[in-house]
This record gives structure tokens, C-alpha cells and sequence, in this order.
DNA sequence: TACAAAATGTTATATTATAACAATTTAACT
DNA sequence: AGTTAAATTGTTATAATATAACATTTTGTA
């Protein structure tokens, strides 16, 4: 594994700290003090990140979140759940999921190579805070 | 099924007509001549459209394409199939699919009521292309 | 017809992301 | 070490996506 730029190493320590998805502008706020100033320095490095795989984002939350499979270097296959009360994410690590979907084909006949799925739900916690 | 209000029935046209996702602001562009005028009108319409499950949201896109399965009322089970050299976007409806992922639990033990899938690679006509 | 819910209209602004250009650093080779 | 190409950084400006806040109108229904 290459590796990383100083800017890069900054801003994915921060995401990988993060309990929660970070979005690209809490970010920038969190780095300053360190030097990275503006969007397109935050932006660029979360581009890096994502491409080699240490990072994914959230499509529907538009935020980022550390790659929690430590074998995973470039994400071809991504999974999460996102509980809709406390917006807690979880990288799904299921190679039962992960086949299925790898393997899938559809009557399209189109050959994929990359996926994302995100599942929406309740967590333990917040199903039993609503009861 | 209830019916459409006036701005939805404008935008859900425009959307169902369209051989492509379209975005916010290229629907706005559009449906200027026939009043709308303000982003607000179309994000308002497009939320409503999107929680009768008469469009979807491409969420790596940001674009909305019009519900392509007759049956569906309300989107709970979406999947979807993204050229990424000609963004060409069709709505799969697989049942062998979304019966694997609507009963898909993980071992967080968290019921999902929800999910959105999204695959990416090259369709038929680019791949063809390329060789 | 009166009431509540939904939809509309409007202005302003927040949030997310990229364009364009210049300078610097890094890595790989001779 | 010196050369070069690729990657990274720095900077300003701006594009693209989305929501807040508030007033008014329309629609469904008791």
C-alpha cells in the first residue's frame, strides 16, 4: 500500500477517528488548524482516499467514513446500514451479501463491476428507545 | 392512488418523459415556461414525488428518474443499474433480488425497513465501443 | 362553511463540489 | 547528484445542489 500525502494522512486520521461519518465541510472546519484552508484541498484528498479504497462516502448522506474491512484496497463491493433515528453507520462485511451481489447478473446483460448498497433502518438502540 | 397536484403532475411529466435522470436545476430550466421559477418548488415537488414512489433519487448522481416498475407505490427496495461511460440508468426489477435483500439480516441484529442499490459498469452499446 | 392539511409562492441563504491556474514536492531514472 | 514526469499542494473564484423562513392559497373533509 502507497502511501500518503501529507494532506491525505490528515484527513483520513481525522475520518478514521470519527465515531460518524464525517462530511466534507466539517472536515475542512477540523483541519484548519492544521494547515488545509480550503475546499478543494479537503475534496482532493477525500477523491484520493476514496479511489484507493481507505475511505468510502455515503451516497445518501454525503459523508465519509473510514473503510472498516482491513483487507478491503479498492472499493468494488460496498455495503452499509445507516440507522434513520441516530444516523449510526456500519460497513456491512458479509461475504454471503458480497458474493450474491458480485455474482449477480441481470437480464440486461450488462457485466458490473462495482456496487454500493446502503440499507436504512433502526438501530438496537433506537428500536428500543421508541418502545 | 392519489392524484398528483398541479406542480408534481408538471415535473412527474417531465421525469417519466425523459430517457435519462434528470437533475434539479435542469428540471427547473424546464418547467420555467410553465411557472415554476424557484428551486424551492421543484425540491418540494420532487420530495413528495419521491415518498409516493413515483420517482426515484440516483443518489451517486443526484438525478430523479421515474418509477420504471408499475407496481411500485412506494419505494422501499430500489436497485439500479448505472453505465459509468454513457450514465445510462435502468431501474432493475429483479425478484430473485429483492427478495435476497429485503430478507438480508446482518449480524448487527438490525431490522432494516429499506434499502438502495446501486450498480456500476459499462452497458452493452460502451462496451461494445471500447473493444 | 369552517377547519386542518397540503401545496404554493417568494426571497434569501446554506451546503456541497469543481474550474482554472501556478507552484512545489515526490518518485523514478539516468 | 541532476533530470524529468507525475502527483500533490496552494489559492481564488464560482458552479451546482439543497434548505430556511414566512406568507398565502388551495384542497379535502367533518
Amino acid at each position: 500500500m502507497q502511501n500518503l500525502s501529507k494532506n491525505q494522512q490528515i484527513i483520513f486520521d481525522l475520518i478514521d477517528k470519527s465515531p460518524e461519518p464525517l462530511k466534507a465541510y466539517s472536515i475542512l472546519f477540523n483541519v484548519q488548524k492544521r494547515g488545509i484552508k480550503a475546499p478543494l484541498q479537503v475534496y482532493r484528498a477525500l477523491d484520493k482516499l476514496v479511489e484507493i479504497g481507505k475511505i468510502h462516502k455515503i451516497e445518501s448522506r454525503n459523508a465519509f467514513i473510514a473503510c472498516q474491512n482491513s483487507s478491503c484496497q479498492i472499493s468494488k463491493a460496498t455495503a452499509f446500514s445507516i440507522c434513520e433515528s441516530c444516523e449510526k453507520v456500519t460497513e456491512i462485511n458479509n461475504s454471503n451479501l458480497s458474493k450474491y451481489l458480485t455474482g449477480f447478473k441481470d437480464k440486461n446483460g450488462m457485466k458490473y463491476n462495482k456496487y454500493n448498497l446502503e440499507f436504512f433502518g433502526l438501530c438496537k438502540k433506537c428500536v428500543s428507545k421508541k418502545s
